[in-house]
DNA sequence: TATGAATGAGTATTCATTCAT
DNA sequence: GATGAATGAATACTCATTCAT
């Protein structure tokens, strides 16, 4: 019985997040009030404040919510077209990220710079660290050449730099357009990779 | 007699942005209202808008100066202590970058990742890049080994990556804490960065 | 059976008046919510309104118990130290509530000047003047010398006044501290009643 | 050129309190929104922030209006009806208060029982004592045969004690019609106020 | 009886911006 | 240029009350 509560529940908490989303990603953070989150997500206003408890705390949700797709959905891809060498993964992985922010700049434009990993580390404390997508990356990404000359906090520290760049300088070149066009700085990405695995 | 005037208006400009910089620093952007930062510089209300359109305008301006100003004394650091070794002097640099974030939280919760070269480099096409500080930059830093590998576009695109990842671990590090501490962070980047250099 | 149903309906109203009553003390009426009552109380929200129409009905009803169980404890404590003079009496009781005010002040806040015969009243004739404190406070007090002077009515208003004096300088004095301390009230209001008795 | 500006605000304040005034008696304080407030003064509802805090700023400033306007008042008539007793003066002066009361239940309603002494005297002392009511006040009632009986903190006190009894037997037997109508209660009140000044 | 999710009207409050002086 | 009183749209947030379960 209760089930059924919780599953409403959280259904519409969902709502809220994909109206949330929508506008969001429509007219900006800012210019985006609770009171359209809920009309869209068609409950009353109030019914917001039993999900969150303001703007700021939904799109901390939200952002987790989409960097965690983000980051799974690149991993996905990274599984289904391993390769021998561990840095050429890493380097898959990075680029399906960097192809997603450029095919998707709204996206990115709401993440802004704030796309990391540390949001989806959050969340691994709070899951006591039971996180699928997590225990897979820790499994497969890190079970690696690394593995021999670092202990596994080093080497997420590493992995959470390479995320970090390319989050960063992928708003800086898509949205901001500087230092040059993404085509231009992606070379210079990989070649750091690269260097920094080897 | 117009110069005098205009010092005037340029101290009354100051004025608003050390207000700003001020109660930025102090409360956050935010909850900082126009009305506060105008008390807070003895001038009127509506003399606010006679120097900057809106909170924004001058939050853009106010950062350019705080990033231009690090930028300056970092470079200046470096000139005092240059290395013969080229890669070590950009590390100088980056490290009096991270040393001074680590010493002043209160401006990288200000600048948040947003520290970077683009509002540097903004401020250069609008001056038609007559920026002392570039011209200085550009001549001691970039005139090295790298020279002979890259052209100018390419070899400001690769110190770009650098102060970005700097700052965007900085603000990961000592803000959030993630995804570890800044001492154990810089080891890290360091290797980063002379791997690449070379 | 009814009977344990009954008691059992009777509990869950005392633990939404002690709920109540705890949290109007320590943060106010106006800023205590029929949502937190019911908390405290352990009750569902709905629950609250199968035993009061609103806030102000339990406010009432609270306000009620509080006042009959001050007037209760003043009146039994002049029981157990009778003088042969009335208006000794009088004094003892009035006394007697004026020092629990002094070291209840959290009470007194809560009834503000509200405190008064007028709810002790109301409740008589709701109970057909059958409520066992009344009967022996109009037996014992009332069965004094005023009794040739005046009828029941009379004796009754007079007491009234009494004690609406001194709830409503206990006030003054003791929360707004004003005009005076409540040491240096005490004296005067005692020769008023003296004076008045006489 | 400062004043009239001054004189405007003065003006608006006022609208504001009296606008206030009519609806607090028409529909009580707390039915009454600060809209509504602002509406009815032709101000915007911003404009109201400049002159109050809130709703209870505005209740205290309108309050104390009203209980030293009622006071003057029958102050004034007590002098142009002054008797040769002292007694009876204090007796004309409670008596047109209570008149009054009898007269504008919807004051006293929404005074409740806090009109008193003590807003007056709070504003004398931030007058310095300076405000002239008080003077007079102070000179004439006071300068009695009760000058040689007690100092001036004294002769206050017990003036308040006779005022808050008389504000709050009015707002018992007026307006909640206990423990008896304002008739019968006049003449025990005024029986306990020549009692007392004897 | 009891629950508590949902409601949505209602309210306070803020603040960028204007403009008469 | 400078002022600061006035504006009023915009928004966050509360909470008493209902009702399906």
């Amino acid at each position: 019985m209760g089930e059924r509560i919780d599953q409403k529940k959280e259904i519409k908490k969902n709502n809220l997040l994909n109206a949330a989303q929508t506008l969001f990603l429509e007219k900006g953070v800012s210019k985006t009030s609770i009171s359209e989150i809920a009309e869209r997500a068609s409950v009353a206003k109030g019914t917001f404040y039993l999900y969150f408890d303001d703007k700021d705390d939904l799109l901390q949700q939200l952002l987790y919510r989409i960097s965690h797709d983000i980051i799974r959905q690149a991993f996905d891809y990274t599984e289904r077209n391993l390769k021998p060498e561990f840095e050429e993964n890493v380097i898959t992985f990075a680029d399906w990220i960097i192809v997603y922010f450029t095919e998707h700049t709204d996206m990115l434009r709401l993440i802004k710079r704030n796309f990391s990993w540390p949001l989806i580390e959050r969340s691994l404390s709070a899951n006591g660290g039971s996180d699928p997508l997590w225990h897979a990356i820790a499994g497969r990404l890190l079970a690696t050449p690394l593995a021999s000359v670092s202990n596994a906090q080093e080497r997420f520290n590493l992995l959470f730099i390479v995320v970090e760049m390319c989050g960063s300088v992928c708003y800086s070149s898509i949205i901001e357009h500087r230092p040059d066009t993404i085509d231009h700085m992606k070379p210079l990405l990989y070649t750091f990779i690269r260097k920094v695995l080897r």
